[in-house]
RNA sequence: GGUGAGGUGCCUGAGUGGCCGAAAGGAACGGUUUGCUAAACCGUCGUACGGGUUAAACUGUACCGAGGGUUCGAAUCCCUCCCUCACCGCCA
């Protein structure tokens, strides 16, 4: 969530970029100003109320203890009659700090000076695209097909034990699962994340601190006899794991790989695009998450960009990188590159990861801060990316590497594979 | 799930009603000194939100797992919840 203090400096900023964003409830800025002074207000009432109860009950306990019975009794009135003053005014301040924080939670982030203006995705910006688009041999199918003539994956018997969007992977198309899971994350460490295997359940506080609550409450799956939700990506665990600690500058940045399944309720998704494997209620993914200085978040973002494109190259997949405009952000983030792969037989662009920065939207939620020296504690700045999402990766390596004879395997999966070819 | 013991600052750990935001030790940081990876000594060593200031200084309030309660006054007493540990039960 933004910060009262900034918004409170910089009204005119703020509601210009949220502008960008199409953010229409612009109200709610000058609500969080009016919260906030009357917070302080309260605030200011509070404290000297309560310095004189503080200090009055120090003397009856010095009177006390002098013997002097008739004082004390007379000073303990007073002290009643203060904190019956005080009730009310502590009440009144619950309920504004309460206010305020329901009222700057739904304000998003705003949205860096690179976003570009628009509202849907067609408005989205082409950074750059690599990659040959194959010619597939007479008779190519989608992937659902190839899953089925290979008996890779099994759409019908997940249906049967769980339900639609939850796919069973068979023989080598549950090898190859693996084995782009290991890829992945092997190639995430070598470039020097530290690799996690988190909870797949979180809290309720984890699953505020990274933004899904309170405002996406439906798309998660929730465990309700314990309160636990269960995790749309591994960027809320991994995040989380920092929450409400105070880093040096020198452990900056943090960097976090990890590979877990992704649960999405997706609730009304329907029709096309959500065969075979484009949209599921459960996948699996590996998620990059780093924590660094706010003045090198943009810089490692670009990194970050860099390095997932790389992988997608070593993949032999043909690729686009998009910028996302305001309309099309998340609601935490404030610069987004999403990368698509084409996907050659249903001819058309899938996306696969999503590398965003947050600035210090999330970590002024989990209270993420590092310290300088002797300085003040200061929010830092988180980032993550996929690296990457698999069943898009699989639809695209099955449609895109095709042929007659079979399905080839791209060079860097094969030692992980144990083949070369799906037949 | 049952029984018991606990949850205090970066860590260990003292503190059972006012003198406690909290002893002591350790770690860390800064400095002094010693001729070398060490030791000794001195100092610093929580966070949030207010007031105040150009900025500081200074100052108020809150926080000893979380939330309530008792009391003039709570780390300390009571209640609820969460968590940890030990043993038992169950179990991959």
């Amino acid at each position: 969530m933004l910060q009262v203090p900034f918004i409170r400096q910089n009204k005119e900023l703020v509601l210009e970029r949220l502008a960008v964003k199409n953010f229409k409830d612009t109200h709610l800025v000058d609500e969080v100003i009016a919260l906030d002074d009357k917070r302080k207000k309260l605030t200011l009432e509070y404290d000297e109320t309560q310095a004189q109860v503080n200090s009055l009950s120090k003397e009856i306990g010095k009177l006390m203890g002098q013997g002097k019975k008739e004082e004390g009794e007379a000073m303990r009135n007073q002290v009643n009659e203060l904190k019956g003053r005080l009730a009310p005014v502590n009440e009144a301040l619950n309920a504004t700090e309460k206010e305020l924080l329901d009222t700057l939670v739904k304000l998003p982030n705003l949205p860096s000076t690179l976003v570009p203006e628009g509202k849907t995705p067609e408005d989205n910006v082409v950074v750059r695209q690599h990659g040959e688009i194959p010619a597939l041999h007479a008779g190519a199918v989608p992937h659902w097909d190839l899953a089925k003539k290979y008996d890779l994956i099994d759409f019908e018997l997940g249906n049967k034990i769980t339900g639609s969007g939850f796919p069973v992977y068979k023989n080598k198309g549950a090898r190859l699962q693996r084995a782009m899971i290991q890829y992945f994350l092997d190639y995430n460490i070598n470039a020097g994340y530290t690799e996690f295997a988190p909870p797949y359940m979180v809290n309720e506080a984890s699953a505020f601190g990274t933004g899904q609550l309170p405002d996406k409450e439906g798309q998660m799956y929730h465990a309700t006899e314990d309160n636990f939700y269960l995790i749309p990506t591994a960027e809320v665990p991994l995040t989380n794991l920092f929450r409400d600690e105070i880093l040096k500058d020198t452990d900056l940045p943090v960097r976090m790989t990890g590979y877990t399944p992704c649960f999405r309720r997706e609730a009304g998704s329907y029709g096309k695009d959500v065969r075979g494997l484009n949209r599921l209620h459960q996948f699996d993914k590996v998620e990059l998450v780093q924590l660094t200085h706010p003045d090198k978040s943009y810089e490692v973002l670009d990194e970050m960009v860099a390095h997932v494109e790389s992988l997608l190259q070593s993949l032999q997949l043909p690729y686009r990188i998009l910028r996302l405009c305001g309309g099309d952000m998340s609601f935490t983030s404030a610069l987004t590159y999403d990368f698509e792969v084409y996907s050659a037989a249903q001819q058309k662009w899938l996306e696969v990861s999503s590398v965003s920065n947050f600035e210090s939207y999330q970590s002024n939620r989990c209270k993420i801060r590092f310290k300088e020296g002797n300085g003040k504690p200061q929010l830092l700045h988180t980032l993550n990316g996929s690296s990457l999402a698999l069943p898009r990766i699989m639809a695209c390596i099955l449609e895109n590497n095709q042929h007659e004879d079979g399905i080839a395997i791209p060079a860097v999966l094969q030692a992980y594979f144990g083949a070369g070819k799906i037949q």
